[in-house]
Formats: C-alpha cells, structure tokens, sequence
DNA sequence: GTGCTCCCTCTAGTGGCTAGAGGATCAAGC
DNA sequence: GCTTGATCCTCTAGCCACTAGAGGGAGCAC
C-alpha cells in the first residue's frame, strides 16, 4: 500500500522532484497511483526502483539501456546476455572519453604552462587556439600518459 | 574578396555546413555577405575564424568561452587574462570529469568482470546496479559532456 | 487568516548541434 | 537545350536528460 509522496521519494533516492515525474513521463517508472488530492503515491518498491535508475544515470548508461535493464530486472527469468552487452558498451565508451579527455588535457597543460600575462596579441593560449590543429582525430590518440 | 562556398569552408575547416550556419545565427561567426544569388561568401580570414573555434570546440570549451576568446583574438590590444583563466577554467573541467570517469570505470569494470551467462535472475549487472550505491556524488550531469 | 511548504499541470529553455521538408540554383554531360 | 545531381537557401523540429518557471490548489502550524 503506497504512502510515500514524491517529496519523500525524492530524498530517499536522492534525485529531484520533477525528474520523478519525468521518468513516469517516459515510462522509467510507472504511472504512480494518486491519493483523493490528486498527488503521487509510492512504496518501498519504487524507491529501489528510482535508486536502480539513479545508479545506472550516475555510470553514464543512457535511458534506453536503462529501460532494458529495469525491464530484464523485471523478468528475472530472462537471459541477461544483453544486460552484460550493456556494461561493455557502457564501459568502453567510458574508457574511450577517458581517452579522449587525456589528450585534451594535455594540451590544455602545455596552453596553461605557457601562460602569458601580456595583450591578446602575444597570447600563448589563443596562439596555441589559431595554430595548426596539434590534436588529430583525439580519438585515435591513446598513448598519453598514463595514469 | 570573399569567393569561398559555405561548402568549400566546411571542408577547409572540417566542420558541417548547417554547424556553420548555425555559427552565424548565434554570432560566432560574422554575418556572411552574400552573393547575386543569395548565396554566402567567404574569405581566407572565415576558415582561420572556423578552424579557431574548431579547434576550441575540440578541447570542449563553451561557446561563451569561444565568444571570449574570439572577442580577444579581434582585439588583441587588451590584456589576455580572461584567456588563461578560461584555460585554466577549462583544464579543471577536463581534470574533473576524467577523475569521474575513472571512478566509473572501475565500478563498470568491476561489473563486467563478474560477468553472468544466466538469467536476469542472477546477474551481477543487474545486481551491481540495484544494489548500495558505491559511488560518491559522481553526479555526472551537464548534458554528459561538451566535446 | 496568514504564512509556509508541498503538490499539481503545462510550457519552454538548456547546449550544441543535426535532420528533414520544400524549394532554388549551379555545373557537367549529352 | 535538357537532364541529373550536387549544392545552396530558409524554416521548423528533434536530440538528450533534464531543469526552470508560471500559475494554481491543498494542508498544516501559529
């Protein structure tokens, strides 16, 4: 018998109001049942249901692999052969950006080493922004350093 | 005398037509003169400006940030110091964001090593998602990245 | 009765593009 | 001259995952 109002809800899984009923807008969570006044009432289900989201928004997993995976949780007699091509997928894509993200930093170092304190004219940053394109493709530059 | 086709810009500056089009409408790119034929014109001076901004997308600043900078690079009397803070500025955001990504990488990775080939019932994705939330406030928001 | 907090719906805005409709014009080949 | 395909134009709408705000109702403490 559900009690919880979204407020209460909100807090317990640490996400914000609006963005409850958002889910419920886009089917993440199911239409929730209204009191005589017309609010939202939730259970304790709903609050792991809301925490399961909110964990898998925190890992990066977009919506849709998140429908699938609330879905395959639903069905517990299902193969989860596609929860774990979730988590690949998920996890290359992170190391990818990490990739990514090191060579940008890189360079943003070496603009930030130079550093000036004069005119835009003798700008070593926007020197470094006009200049030849010192980046490739970023994402085929995986090397870096490593940390 | 500008002569260059939006088209042929876009592939000086290896950027889409529309992301050109779209540059001039929010300002960062000046309002092109346009030929008989209604057609927008460019000169070498677009394609330095293009590549600029390119390359500053890139590194994933902001476009505010890139208004900056531009601004600057028209005028390179004043002092360059909101250039390096940007910089900086921008430096953290990357560092930041590669830290979270790490952190999810290794709870990503973890899941996927303890990969299951049964049913949803017991999978350890489902699991590692359901379960108490290891990460600290990741919260990794903002539209998942501007790069 | 007066605040205060909570809740409701609805619309629009964020960032940085990207896609598509619907049409005009151009360059090249026949 | 005619056709074909590439390129250009404007305009609107869509993407993702929310977030903000308007404008209102309801409940509780004082």
């Amino acid at each position: 018998m559900p009690t919880i109002t979204i407020g209460k809800l909100a807090k317990a899984a640490d996400v914000k109001v609006p963005t409850i009923r958002f889910y419920e807008q886009i089917g993440l969570l199911p239409v929730a049942p209204r009191a005589e006044n017309d609010r939202r009432l939730y259970d304790e289900a709903s609050v792991r249901r809301l925490a399961f989201i909110k964990h898998a928004r925190q890992l990066g997993f977009p919506i849709d692999a998140i429908r699938t995976l609330l879905d395959l949780s639903d069905h517990p007699e299902r193969p989860c052969e596609s929860a774990n091509t979730l988590a690949r997928e998920q996890l290359s894509a992170v190391e990818t950006k990490i990739v990514q993200l090191k060579a940008l930093r890189s360079e943003l170092r070496r603009m930030v080493a130079s550093g000036c304190d004069g005119s835009a004219g003798d700008c070593r940053v926007i020197e470094a922004l006009a200049g030849p394109e010192l980046l490739g493709d970023v994402s085929a530059r995986g090397g870096e350093s490593n940390l």
